[in-house]
DNA sequence: TGTAAATTTCCTACGTTTCATCTGAAAATAAGG
DNA sequence: TTATTTTCAGATGAAACGTAGGAAATTTACACA
């Protein structure tokens, strides 16, 4: 669900424009931004995704009904509509309880295993904690007790339980056996959980495996699809005449390239909008400045989601190129900060994970005889993420950090 | 909408073909094993000392891929331990559990333990390993199915641990079973461990064309819908696999491709020539599945050689050393030293990707003379579309 | 006392590069007839 | 012609490399009795 902030920006438009933007009168092209910012809460089907919603709601039917337990595996990349389904069935079964008396019992929690930390701890308190309804320890107790927890709450009753983004439970130790406890359950818990990565279950054990139910894969949208989604959020969101077909195409062929991101897509169009307005159509420049705005606003708040210590070894990979020195300029910043630094060893995971959040890329390079193994970073747009990074840095603590501090290299 | 692609549901749904397209999956294991009956006896015969409460001796099974070696191990286990109650086994898959400490957790859980999964070290495990073996006064049979995974990625002194668990355990006794596809693998190992662990030897001989046909006729009853798959059809799969090690998997596997063929194809029987573009999809997949999971510089190389064969019917090391530095130059990738290049053609003359000859030319020096092995076109597919860098070179 | 997770401490094996030594028959040369 | 010596181009071996990354140990942050 985009719910992305409305930050308006409106360029170097004049005083006039403003105002008129804030009258919301002529040049105006977003009807209802509601569309854009919940858009669940607008729409009553899912195009491309009948199919599924459909068979998962003869599942849970079965299952709320006939005692048929069942477990679904949703498969895709980014943007192709798993978080989006899973939510819509969520609340169309919640409209259901107002209806038929057999659903009323039937407890629903979502939650999503990155969110809350993906280890099998977290998820499992979680789980308990939004099922019970009432404070749940999240640590030191043994996981086991969760699951009984869990189960002993479900005496008699029905729950479905959606996981998304299972893949950093299941890549942890036991996070597989965790979701197994879970499948195999004695009670009436269905499952449907949701992964990015796609061989998420060459990461389960075999006997996992078995006791998983069915995998769906959300193949990514083309461009036609693309399209015809854009279409549909302009029809509600935006007024008519504000825009048009070629200017739906672009932003379809450009996400279409992208591996299909139906979530970048919609966003596009939006900020498109938001940057139209008080002009009172999108044009296509409007569409390339909302993707560099896009890019942009994307890395800086990957950026500014980094806990502390991330971020500190982010400002000290700026500086350098191997791991090696980035890690005694990191410490240099830690003592200027009397901060206690991270051994090189937990440093280098940092790295790595940097590397995965996409904000820095890494190359392992091995000079043999002349050198061994040694792990470069590079880092694609320095300037924005230094820029990024002091704004909240400083925030966070009044820092003084000085450049180019003598670090021996030999 | 097609887009829901959904495995479990598609042997469920009526087809045309096939009855129960589960019976030819790998993982089926079927109530009778035909023509392992003597392999049967002999695991029998060893095992059997089960019934008087002792310990059997260590197991070793040698046997190529697809000769039944885990199918009959899991029956005469299983069977045995229906019929004697009087142990416990487990069977693990080193590929799959391919840590020592999930093995240890494995046999802890059968006996009935629970264990964490973070905080202790394998040590630890060991110790309360032993301590619940003690407790548990049986006799526990450990079957670790290709065996020599975990040994390549771990070492040997796990199995050590686990052959000296006698030493340290009085009220239990365990036995090892060890299987493995690969014949090299016992000389690689520890002279200790070797000859605790080999204290049974059971070769698996390869099936027959024969014995072959006989298997897959009892499965295609099993799988096909009557009328779908002729008796010849059978004859010709279980040649290609008897001709190719007598592996049974593979004899499965290209009749139940050949099934799916059909079916996408929407005709009503398996013909030859769906045999044959069985084979060469299988053949394709496992290719294409190879070169997709290479290390990145091997690519490289492998893509030198693509490109240098479209003007030369051979090619020597060192052409495909000067086009590779120039393809990862052109990528502004780093580069590997020839020494390294030559070893990388190796290992894909070992894959069968490529075929590569070393030949003396007199005057004119010793080198490598490579050709491709397999089509180049599944080749740049796979090269092309594992890695978006390709893409790039080869368009641009 | 207990548990799971995060971090630190310890250590080696990894995938190379570098340096060094071999290989083996063609072609070039020399010797023999 | 035959016997020899080059000579090419890379094969094949082995050492050196230094941290990346795996595994054990320790610490953290709680809970429970």
């Amino acid at each position: 669900m985009p719910q992305s902030e409305t930050q308006f920006n409106y360029g170097n438009l004049g005083n006039s424009v403003i105002r008129e933007a804030l009258k919301g009168g002529k040049g105006e092209v977003i009807k209802n931004p509601k569309v854009f910012i919940d858009p669940l809460s607008v729409f009553t089907d899912i195009p491309f995704r009948e199919d599924i919603i459909r068979e998962t709601a003869i599942a849970v039917r079965y299952f709320v009904k006939n005692d048929v337990k069942f477990s679904n595996l949703f498969l895709g990349l980014t943007g192709t509509g798993k978080t989006f389904v899973v939510k819509y069935i969520y609340n169309e079964i919640e409209e259901v309880k107002k209806e038929d008396p057999d659903y009323s019992g039937v407890k629903q929690v979502y939650l999503n295993s990155r969110e809350v930390g993906g280890t099998p701890q977290a998820v499992l308190s979680v789980i308990a904690e939004k099922l019970t309804n009432s404070l749940v320890p999240r640590h030191g107790v043994n996981l086991g007790e969760y699951i009984d927890k869990i189960k002993s709450v479900l005496r008699g009753k029905k729950a479905i339980i959606y996981l998304d983004e299972v893949d950093t439970l299941v890549k942890r130790r036991g996070g597989d056996i965790v979701l197994y406890q879970l499948l195999r359950a004695d009670a009436d818990v269905s499952v449907i959980m949701i992964s990015n990565d796609i061989n998420v279950r060459d990461y389960m054990e075999p006997r996992v495996l078995s006791s998983l139910g069915p995998s769906v894969i959300f193949k990514p949208y083309d461009a036609v699809q693309l399209k015809e989604i854009l279409a549909k959020y302009a029809e509600y969101g935006l007024i008519d005449g504000t825009f048009n077909d070629e200017i739906l195409s672009y932003i379809a062929a450009i996400s279409a390239r992208e591996h299909g991101d139906a979530r970048k897509a919609v966003n596009l169009l939006f900020r498109s909008a938001q940057l139209a307005s008080g002009i009172g159509f999108i044009k296509k420049e409007h569409v390339d400045k909302a993707i560099v705005e896009y890019e942009q606003e994307r890395l800086f708040e990957a950026v500014k989601s980094l806990p502390f210590h991330y971020k500190l070894a982010l400002r000290a990979i700026v500086t350098t190129e191997d791991v090696v020195t980035a890690h005694k300029v990191y410490s240099k910043y830690c003592d200027k900060l009397k901060q206690k630094p991270l051994s090189y060893r937990r440093f280098s995971d940092i790295v790595s994970e940097l590397d995965m959040f996409g904000i820095v890329k890494i190359k392992i390079m091995n000079r043999g005889r002349a050198g061994g193994i040694r792990k470069y970073v590079e880092v694609h747009d320095k300037e924005k993420i230094m820029k990024a990074l002091d704004e909240n840095l400083a925030e966070e603590m009044g820092y003084e950090y000085d450049e180019g501090s003598d670090v021996e290299t030999s | 909408m097609s887009d829901i692609i959904d495995e479990v549901l598609s042997s469920v749904k009526n087809s045309a073909i096939f009855k129960n397209r589960e019976y030819l999956l790998p993982d089926y294991i079927p109530e009778e094993l035909p023509h392992r009956e003597n392999e049967i006896k002999k695991l029998a015969s060893i095992l059997v000392q089960l019934y008087r409460g002792e310990r059997p001796s260590n197991i070793f099974i040698y046997g190529l891929t697809g000769t039944g070696k885990t199918a009959v191990t899991k029956y005469v286990l299983s069977n045995l331990q229906r019929k004697l109650n009087n142990f416990e086994y487990v069977y693990i898959n080193a590929r799959q559990t391919d840590t020592p400490y999930r093995i240890l957790a494995d046999i802890i859980e059968i006996l009935g333990d629970k264990v964490p999964f973070t905080g202790l070290s394998t040590a630890e495990l060991y110790r309360r390993m032993v301590k619940v073996l003690e407790r548990s006064e049986r006799v526990m049979i450990i079957v670790l199915d290709e065996i020599d995974a975990l040994v390549k990625k771990h070492g040997d002194d796990i199995l050590y641990k686990l052959t000296r668990v006698n030493y340290d355990v009085h009220k239990s006794k365990i036995s090892i079973v060890g299987i493995t596809n690969d014949v090299k693998f016992i000389d690689g190992l520890d002279p200790r461990v070797r000859s605790s662990l080999g204290e049974e030897e059971l070769v698996f001989p390869p099936y027959n064309a024969e014995q072959l046909e006989d298997i897959l006729k009892k499965r295609a009853v099993l799988a096909f819908r009557e009328g779908v798959v002729s008796e010849s059809i059978i004859k010709l799969c279980a040649a290609i696999a008897a001709r190719d090690h007598g592996d049974a998997r593979r004899a499965l596997d290209l009749l139940r491709v050949a099934g799916e063929i059909t079916e996408r194809e929407r005709k009503n029987q398996v013909g030859e020539e769906e045999v044959e573009k069985a084979r060469v999809e299988i053949e394709r997949d496992r290719v294409y599945e190879v070169i997709a999971t290479l290390p990145f510089h091997s690519k490289l190389v492998l893509l030198s050689i693509i490109k240098g064969l479209t003007k030369n019917t051979r090619l020597t090391t060192g052409e495909i050393y000067d086009l590779y530095r120039n393809i990862a130059t052109s990528m502004g990738s780093e580069f590997v030293t020839q020494r390294r290049a030559s070893d990388i053609i190796n290992e894909l003359d070992m894959m069968g990707i490529i075929s590569a000859r070393v030949v003396n030319r007199g005057r004119y020096g010793k080198t490598k003379e490579v050709v491709l092995a397999v089509d180049s076109g599944i080749v740049l597919k796979a090269l092309l579309e594992s890695d978006e860098r390709f893409a790039d070179f080869w368009s641009g």
